[in-house]
RNA sequence: GGAGGGGUACCAAAGCGGUCAAAUGGGGCGGGCUGUAAACCCGUUGACUUCGGUCUUCGAAGGUUCGAAUCCUUCCCCCUCCA
């Protein structure tokens, strides 16, 4: 890729930090882009109770979208998550109660607008919910004006359906659809909101090309369509899921603290990367320090990633309990607590049982194998009997302890 | 509709009457090295345990047997080939 024009500065950037992936007229939407303003939405999926790490990059567009001056739209999607996408899924997800999708879309909305900028009028976050127009819809009406856009021949020709047609798996009808409501999505906010352009992931290619083809043929109007790369950790697994849980996008969920750990863990291969896609560093600035210590850089990046979801105070605060923890070897105030009472200690509390109780393990057959594993500390010492009962003697005047397992996952039991 | 093959732990895949809580590989977890990294090496990977054992698991339900992941019956699901 090279620049064989002058590019607009919104896609410069877009491209510079990482986010691009494909688009579907990349010279019409930059002319567009450097002529006016324009309004950009990006479809989240609301199946699950929260976001995770894995849409955050579709968030940090959204940003970009602000800093540009451009407005972005929000699309919720509690029409289409009562259907369902085919594409990447095996099996029929299961269909959400209508209570569980409204708390969905509540605490998803939430988040969102903790990552954005709500003050400017110009470029504040427009939140729309395609449920308000697909609950309407008349279906034979429906069929005559949009359905007759759309080929059985081409609509089978998409990954998503032909997968699930290879592999023999059933497909609804019902999820058959999903792609033309996806379109008719698009055509709705053109119309309406006079959106120019989505945003998706690489997987969403199919369904946004779809909508700029509806707009055309029924308006015949130009919308653009842009893809971001999946991003895969060095490791090779997809963002997001780690093997312990999803990195979530909410202090309920995940707190600040490991959120924090999250970035600082990252593998080094992808430290520039992810500073480049999920901070708001200056592209020149990564440049300058892109050869500073590794350790300092993914400092950096848990402490910007971390100060833009749970803020500046939050992010300070996990730093400074990483340190005491890691490098300090004593306790830091962010670490996860549990309360023991008195009479439990005077009683003499088994190791075993504390380390299942504090949720550090599940089971008590894991934490014995743990311990011959030399995988148990309390106040740093490693313990090697299975059978110790903490007393009172482990803990400090403040009467905490502190309880590791491994080498990163440290929590204090404090007596009450 | 006809003929065959198969469903085993997180995944892949062996086992095909007892020695099977189930080989091996991947993944995960713990330890070592290091930098809270990668690579590498070692250990571990159903639950409970008074550490002697006990209980639950091989698609589901029944049955045969002293004894079943392994044999039989029925059912469910998947794959390949032919129509």
């Amino acid at each position: 890729m090279w620049n064989y024009r002058p590019m607009n500065k919104f896609l410069k950037e877009f491209k510079d930090r990482g986010y691009f992936y494909q688009c579907t007229s990349e010279v019409g939407l930059s002319k567009l882009l450097d002529k006016e303003k324009i309004r950009g939405y990006i479809g989240f999926d609301c199946t699950a109770e929260s976001l995770h790490v894995g849409s955050l990059l579709q968030i940090m567009c959204l940003r970009l979208m602000q800093k540009h001056g451009h407005q972005p739209v929000v699309l919720i999607g509690g029409g289409t998550t009562r259907i369902g996408d085919p594409s990447g899924k095996d099996k029929t997800r299961k269909i959400l109660s209508e209570a569980e999708i409204e708390k969905n879309i509540k605490n998803i909305e939430k988040i969102l607008k903790g990552f954005l900028d709500n003050d400017n009028p110009k470029t504040k976050p427009l939140f729309v919910n395609n449920y308000s127009w697909l609950k309407k819809l008349n279906y034979i009406s429906f069929l005559r004006n949009i359905g007759k856009h759309f080929t059985i021949n081409r609509m089978l020709t998409f990954e998503s359906v032909k997968t699930r047609l290879e592999r023999e798996q059933s497909l609804s009808y019902m999820e058959f659809n999903y792609m033309i409501l996806q379109a008719y999505d698009f055509l709705e906010l053109n119309k309406k909101e006079n959106c120019t352009l989505q945003i998706g992931g690489s997987d969403q290619w199919g369904n946004i090309v779809n909508g700029t083809e509806l707009i055309k043929r029924y308006s015949q109007k130009v919308a653009y369509g842009l893809t971001t790369p999946l991003i895969t950790l060095a490791t090779g697994s997809k963002m997001g899921k780690t093997e312990k849980g999803a990195i979530w996008l909410d202090k309920n969920l995940l707190s600040s603290y490991d959120y924090w750990q999250f970035w600082r863990n990252i593998d080094d291969r992808d430290v520039i990367k992810f500073l480049k896609i999920f901070t708001d560093i200056d592209l020149e600035k990564i440049n300058l320090i892109k050869n500073d210590d590794i350790n300092e850089l993914k400092i950096i990046l848990a402490n910007e990633a971390t100060t833009m979801l749970h803020g500046k105070l939050a992010a300070s605060k996990a730093l400074e309990t990483a340190k005491k923890t890691f490098e300090g070897r004593s306790i830091g105030e962010d670490l996860r607590s549990v309360e023991v009472s008195k009479k439990q200690i005077d009683n003499g509390i088994n190791l075993i049982d504390l380390v299942v109780t504090s949720k550090l393990l599940t089971s008590k057959s894991e934490v014995r194998r743990t311990i011959k594993n030399k995988g148990i500390k309390i106040n740093n010492k490693t313990v090697d009997d299975e059978r110790l009962i903490v007393s009172l003697k482990y803990f400090s005047n403040k009467n905490f302890l502190k309880l590791s397992y491994g080498k990163k996952k440290h929590i204090i039991v404090k007596i009450i």
